[in-house]
Order: structure tokens, then C-alpha cells, then sequence
DNA sequence: AATAGACTCAACCGCAGTAAT
DNA sequence: CATTACTGCGGTTGAGTCTAT
């Protein structure tokens, strides 16, 4: 009955660390053979190792096609969105990464990114802002006024819980904030995440107008949002990419689609976090209806009529802080 | 220079799905 | 159909290396 035991050799098969002896009978047997039966393998080549020792050595190590040294940008970025969609499935995440070992992408998950992803704030898991966060809903007093941190840290409860410098608190507080931004324009649901952010973000902070009206958001079609401008002011919209998880429900289908086609970068890059909307001071302050950005695969448009200088005033303030490289090179 | 702690990554372990008998 | 082996996958470990003090 069944198949005929796998082993009868009680021989004691050696673990550990491979020598440059083994690799290289490894090695040039499956050049000569084929790897055929990993089972098999090892008493054909002469190595006193089991089959599985033999595979893992291969697949993780010596196959021909492994791609050696650091990751690139582009990769990490890969890395980090077939994470978001696809979990700890490290061999699909591979299958997108040419040249590159399931172990090899879970070992650089483990050890960077997912320690990258906490540091922003971010849960490594579900790939959106962390709970524990939440403490920092009230910081516009931090944003707009950082030089004088230090009394308002007292009264601030991650301080005490982190017992961090008020410079460095400021610094995180930013980030968090400014995070928590691009995850409400990532979410599928904007006009509940807007009115989130309304509750969370006091308009007077400068991030938001406070001529925008939170409720009336027009999702305009799945790709963009219009956010509309209606005080007696100031006319006009403002429209921005939705960066969702919708886009990526069958990315796994199509980044295998496109991989024959060499196009599975660009079907990343359209779904990549949008940039800030990009508004030159001609289109805000001058110029009518003038649409910027439009040539961007990843940027949205728009439309003001009237002087825009309140939406940025919170930014300028930010990237005017000269306490803070982190914070405009997180800008940038 | 010595040491401790942090980090890296190759390798192992155990489980689950599939194939063979 | 039941049993067992094979294979692949994800989680974990631990030795070696690096870095800060």
C-alpha cells in the first residue's frame, strides 16, 4: 500500500552550512542531470545531505539565474505594494521579482522593510496607519507652530508614553500626520475618510482649506476625485487620484499578464502613491482654470480660481523648519 | 581594543497540498 | 480510497558580521 518507503538509509545526513565542495558537486550535477528526484539527488551527486537540503541549496543560492547584491528602489517598492495585496505569499511576491528568492524577499522584509513601514507609522500588516496613532489626532498646534514644542509636549500624551525629545517628538508627529494624509487619499471610501480627517485634522492647521466643503466630495469616476471649492471666495475643484486597493484586486493576475510583456513596472507605477498635487504659483494666484500635472501617470489636476495660498501654508511652514531634514526630504 | 547588542541571511523545521502506489 | 512520499511554502533559528559604546 502507498508508495515504497522514502528512505531506508539511516546514514546521519550532514546539516548546516554548505562547503565549496558541496556546492560544486551540487552544482555540477543538476548541470549534467537535471535535479530530477530531489530525493534521489543526493546519493547520485555524493553528497551526504538529504533532497530538501539539496533543493533549498539550489533554489536559495546557486540556480544560475539568482540575482546577487542590494535591492533597488523599484524593487523595494514592488516588494512593499504585492505586500499590501498578496500578504507573506514570499514565493508569489518572487514570481514578480526576477532573479530574486522567495527567502531572500522575506529575509529583506523582515529585517528592513517592515521595520521601515513602523517607523513611518505604518502597520507592516494591513500596510495602513497604526491604531496606536490615533493619540495623535490634535496636533496642529505641533504643525504650525514647532519652535515652541516644548510646552505643548508636556501636555502630550505619546510623550510622556515614549519619553522622546520634544525636537524628535515634533519630527514624528509630522511624519504621522503627513501619513495619515496619503493614506485617507489611498482609501476606497473618501468622503468618510475626508470627514475623518476633518474631525482628526483642525482646518485652521493649514493642511486642508477650510473653504472645502467634506460634504460634498463627488467621487467622479474610480480613478479620480473632485474636491470641491464652494465658499462665496473661492470656486472651483480640486481633483486628485484615488490610490486604492481596488486597483490592486487583480494585480497578481495582471502583473502575470504583463510580465510577458515586460510591462509590469509601468502597471505599478500608475497606482503608486500620488504626488502631492502639483500647483505652480502662475495656476494659483493668475491664470483661470488652468490644469496642471496632466501629463502625470500619477498626479492628479487642478482647477482653482482664486489665490491658493492658505491650502500651503501649512506645507511652506513645514519646509521652512530648518530644524528638520527628515521632514523635507520626506517632502520631496 | 574589547565588548555587547543589533543586524543579516543561509539554512532548517514543520505544515499543507499534490502525486504515486 | 487510504496511505505514504514528494514538493513547495512560510516561519523560525542561529552563526557570523557589523556597529556603537
Amino acid at each position: 500500500m502507498g508508495r515504497s518507503p522514502c528512505c531506508n538509509d539511516i546514514r546521519e545526513l550532514k546539516k548546516g552550512p554548505w562547503t565549496p565542495e558541496e556546492d560544486d558537486k551540487l552544482v555540477s550535477h543538476i548541470q549534467t542531470h537535471g535535479h530530477g528526484s530531489w530525493r534521489a539527488l543526493p546519493k547520485a551527486a555524493g553528497l551526504n545531505r538529504c533532497g530538501k537540503s539539496c533543493r533549498l541549496r539550489w533554489t536559495n543560492y546557486l540556480r544560475p539565474d539568482i540575482k546577487r547584491g542590494r535591492f533597488t528602489e523599484v524593487e523595494e517598492d514592488m516588494i512593499i505594494k504585492l505586500h499590501s495585496v498578496l500578504g507573506n505569499k514570499w514565493s508569489r511576491i518572487a514570481a514578480h521579482l526576477p532573479g530574486r528568492t522567495d527567502n531572500e524577499i522575506k529575509n529583506y522584509w523582515n529585517t528592513r522593510l517592515r521595520k521601515n513601514l513602523l517607523q513611518m507609522g505604518i502597520d507592516p500588516v494591513t500596510h495602513k496607519p497604526r491604531s496606536d496613532l490615533n493619540l495623535l489626532a490634535n496636533l496642529s498646534q505641533l504643525l504650525t507652530n514647532p519652535p515652541n514644542l516644548g510646552p505643548l509636549m508636556n501636555s502630550w500624551e505619546l510623550n510622556n508614553a515614549l519619553r522622546v525629545q520634544p525636537n524628535v517628538a515634533a519630527e514624528v508627529a509630522k511624519l504621522h500626520v503627513l501619513q495619515h494624509i496619503f493614506q485617507i487619499l489611498n482609501t476606497p471610501n473618501s468622503s468618510s475618510s475626508l470627514q475623518n480627517l476633518h474631525q482628526t485634522m483642525p482646518l485652521n492647521m493649514g493642511f486642508i482649506p477650510h473653504n472645502i466643503n467634506l460634504n460634498n466630495i463627488n467621487i467622479s469616476n474610480k480613478n479620480t476625485t473632485n474636491i470641491p471649492i464652494n465658499s462665496s471666495s473661492q470656486l472651483g475643484f480640486c481633483q486628485v487620484p484615488n490610490y486604492n486597493q481596488e486597483i490592486y484586486q487583480n494585480l497578481d493576475t495582471n502583473c502575470d499578464k504583463n510580465l510577458s510583456n515586460n510591462t509590469s513596472y509601468e502597471i505599478l507605477d500608475e497606482n503608486r502613491l500620488p504626488s502631492l498635487v502639483n500647483i505652480s504659483p502662475e495656476a494659483s494666484t493668475v491664470t483661470n482654470q488652468v490644469e496642471s500635472n496632466t501629463n502625470s501617470t500619477n498626479g492628479g489636476s487642478c482647477v482653482w480660481n482664486s489665490n491658493t495660498d492658505e491650502l500651503f501654508q501649512g506645507w511652506e511652514k513645514l519646509l521652512d523648519d530648518g530644524t528638520s531634514d527628515l521632514w523635507k526630504e520626506f517632502i520631496k
